[in-house]
DNA sequence: CGCCGGATTGAAGGTACTCAATCCGTGTGG
DNA sequence: CCACACGGATTGAGTACCTTCAATCCGGCG
């Protein structure tokens, strides 16, 4: 389960599908300086769909780099309401809400089988110490997720239904062009349950979406497959308050 | 507009209402680090209710310590939509989005008259990279902000309306508690609208809520004046899902 | 005094939820 | 190989909650 370390050659040259994409790619570090960063790093392997990175409640110590898979992370609530908070692909970083208590307030979840490069915090953080360019560049990460929620707080306040899906897929969509692949067919990994938690809809409010929006042309949608048919017309469902 | 500093004495014995509670109380610094931090802050006073902080768009240089008085942050919506993201009072810290762009992506406005100690960042950062522990400090303000984004999509996503509302109010107790004020009677700066955006609710629904409440006895409301009659009762809202 | 903006209250309507039946794809066992 | 069971997805009907629209109230200010 535990193997060290990752090839620099490879860092560098497969940024896209690196576990340190979103760590190392904008920053301008010299080889040495990567050596540094990488050799902190611990692979762990063999996650499979289901089993927890971490759990709410957790000690923290790493951060944690997915190298490939996805996971979502879930917050609960005492009488047992979930609400999924996000889902994370390859080459993007979570654990960062355990930083303020030293413990992990969310659940972290494999949506598929996954693996993840640890990042032990206190060693970033010494790191970081001495590359300033690598400490704004965490600062970057930390307020990208800020902005990334507050990003979800306006569509859980202030969208409908269809809008909340729209602005989902679009999302997905865009991810994935960043990474390479198609940005207007790829598969879901997630059920309709967990998108409706994460949209604060019911699943069957999910799935009418899904259905209208292949009523109307928007989209393909064979179960977790999905074709995007009109993507300016999906965006426009999001400009526009109709 | 402009004035620079702030009295170390005032900073230590006076934490719970000098500008850097948020940022320096926790961490154990020397008088030598603590003059450091001071100086390069710059206190801005006159903000009235309606001024602006920054803008979304505005160029990022620094954060900003509340020092007295309270904001808002909302976030726009391209069809005219908007979110309040927040309400920061005294001692809390705002403007962490805009690290990720180096441009502001939310609105930052006065509810009352307030005064804000600026912290440029680029010199937040200098002076960290010397100070772990204000290094980790940063790290966990950052943290909480994700922390707390989070609550609210908890709160977005999964509650219904006056169980929102009973989670604003015992927000506002708290960190008023935290702050030495009454954790059961206080004044709401913002109006009827601005809570409805915060909780995703249409201001007759808040004004509904809180009506409710009072004649249910949980809380006596004087449009603006609250005065929470039954804490207990109002936190056992939120633990049952009824 | 009368205006103004914010707050309250009422009635009607719509969106999303609940409950429930059915469908469908996958995996299992006869 | 097919029948069946299972979980997830779809679809329908009825309902609850919140919104919308509109009237009224209230406190502050010119």
């Amino acid at each position: 389960m535990l193997q060290p370390v990752i090839n620099i050659a490879e860092l560098r040259s497969h940024c896209s599908s690196c576990n340190l994409r979103e760590l190392c790619m904008p920053v301008d570090l010299s080889s040495m300086d990567m050596q540094r960063i990488n050799t902190l790093t611990q692979l762990k392997r063999g996650y499979v769909r289901g089993d927890y990175l971490y759990r709410s409640g957790d000690p923290f110590h790493s951060l944690y780099a997915i190298r490939s898979g996805s996971f979502k992370t879930q917050v609960l609530h005492e009488d047992g309401r979930e609400q999924v908070t996000g889902f994370q692909m390859t080459g993007e970083i979570i654990g960062m809400d355990a930083i303020s208590t030293d413990v992990h307030t969310c659940d972290a979840i494999a949506m598929e089988s996954s693996e993840v490069c640890a990042l032990p915090f206190d060693q970033l953080e010494t790191i970081s110490r001495e590359l300033p360019s690598l400490q704004r560049h965490l600062h970057k990460i930390m307020s990208r997720e800020i902005v990334r929620d507050q990003g979800i707080m306006l569509l859980l306040g202030s969208m409908r239904a269809e809008e909340r899906l729209a602005a989902f897929l679009l999302n997905f969509s865009q991810r994935l062009a960043a990474r390479g692949f198609s940005p207007t067919q790829f598969q879901l990994r997630m059920s309709r349950q967990e998108i409706g938690s994460y949209l604060g809809l019911k699943l069957e409010t999910v799935s009418r979406a899904f259905s209208h929006f292949q009523e109307v042309g928007l989209i393909s949608v064979k179960v977790r497959s999905i074709d995007i048919l009109d993507l300016p017309r999906l965006q426009a469902l999001l400009k526009s308050s109709t």
